[in-house]
DNA sequence: GCGCTGCATTGATCAGGATCAAACGGACAC
DNA sequence: GTGTCCGTTTGATCCTGATCAATGCAGCGC
């Protein structure tokens, strides 16, 4: 895949065929946006009138109940796509987790590009799939594993992405920073923030974690950490 | 759109243009086959020849971990679509909860008419969206509701999806047949069959539901049941 | 320095569901 | 009829994680 410089249509987003004509067209639409940490993006029910790609930051997908319980049912990070082409409605609430800059497309010409080329389309069912079979690892997660496994297993998610970011596999020793509070990741979870909390200490009094501050985890011995997680070893739930 | 008869493909699953060339192709690649209760249709990791609309019946989609702790991620109904377009291996256990039905269709033959007719990857698309947020919808249900919750969660869902099934809506007073064992909803819901039956018992016990028999479930009140899964009562959840 | 604010940690207690165990009841073979 | 099998119900007890509450701690304005 060739690569198009600082330009966010380089993400695997909508670029399989980067040197194609249609990253002129997807070039001429584009527009930058940017949010401060907390920002909402979208709310559940908005009008959406772009589709875009993460450049740089994170974003959460939620869900939110009347009373207040939340459940956040996606991680967007860089390069990762956010919109429905075809959709007109946000079906969730979409919030910046990091200061985040997405590269936005306007819906409209976007949904035109796509008609007239099959692979724009085919790509973004596969991405469609990707994000399908994480959701589902994560539905094993919420419904079936233990707060203790819980945690194991998106510490040991945030270490692979980080390193994947870096185009590296996640090695002993790696240090990443959590980009969630307590709170966000009880709600990504299914828990509350003292069990979070709690959860995190005792990782760190057995030694499958050292804290620098609060924020930044050092894995010492990453295949101890993943085999706190209750996956199958090697393969199953890193995605 | 056109109906086409008897054939399955008259299912939305590929079937927005009814009455375009590619139907005749399709219909070229079909075959049938037939599974009983509970016999599997494939296991995580199998090589998927085909792809395949539900005719009758009904399967389940399930995660398993090694030490038996499973969850199931999706009840797959009649129209709907199982398979991959793109990818070889089977990413969860299909299993036949009912007597089943599918109208196949050979993989490669099948992918390589979706390349040339970009409706079919469109409708495909906006389909695996479709199953995204259920499969999100679901996230909220495992991370957050309380086990009473989940099942009035999930018979509102059956009551809804059984009254489509027949094109109607869920009316106060309709009866529908459980296709699940207490087994197979405490695999849905994240909860033990004890717990789900001791729910049930509960839910009957108030009057929102009747039982005939153990399997067959009368809803007198269906707003009655719906204020009793935590979901805004118009919209949300049930889809 | 001071107090304030926003996360995070830790403790004490509670409760919702899990677990272990027994009994029930219908379908079916013999 | 009897016995067996399977799914279900019900009971007693336990334990994980929720809840309520207090404290810690860093950053920041003044």
């Amino acid at each position: 895949m060739k690569d198009c410089g600082t330009c966010p249509i380089q993400h695997r987003a909508v670029c399989s065929y980067c040197d194609a004509d249609e990253l002129v067209e997807l070039d001429q639409i584009k527009y930058y946006r940017s949010y401060d940490a907390g920002q909402p993006v979208l709310w559940a029910g908005d009008h959406m009138e772009f589709v875009a790609s993460v450049v740089e930051g994170i974003a959460s997908l939620a869900q939110a109940m009347e009373d207040g319980r939340t459940q956040m049912v996606g991680l967007l990070l860089p390069s990762d796509f956010i919109g429905r082409p075809g959709r007109d409605l946000a079906p969730y609430n979409v919030v910046a987790v990091t200061n985040l800059t997405l590269c936005c497309f306007r819906k409209k010409p976007f949904e035109e590009l796509m008609a007239r080329t099959p692979h724009l389309a085919s790509r973004l069912l596969e991405m469609t799939l990707d994000e399908l079979d994480s959701a589902r690892e994560w539905m094993l997660l919420l419904g079936r594993k233990t707060a203790h496994e819980k945690i194991s297993s998106l510490l040991a998610i945030l270490a692979t992405r980080d390193a994947a970011l870096r185009k590296q596999k996640p090695a002993d020793g790696a240090a990443f920073d959590l980009p969630l509070t307590r709170e966000a990741m009880a709600d990504y979870l299914g828990l509350t923030l003292e069990t979070v909390s709690r959860q995190i200490s005792s990782l760190k009094k057995r030694g499958v974690i050292e804290l620098k501050g609060k924020r930044r985890v050092v894995v010492p011995d990453f295949a101890r950490l993943l085999s706190e997680t209750g996956d199958d070893v090697d393969g199953g739930m890193i995605s």
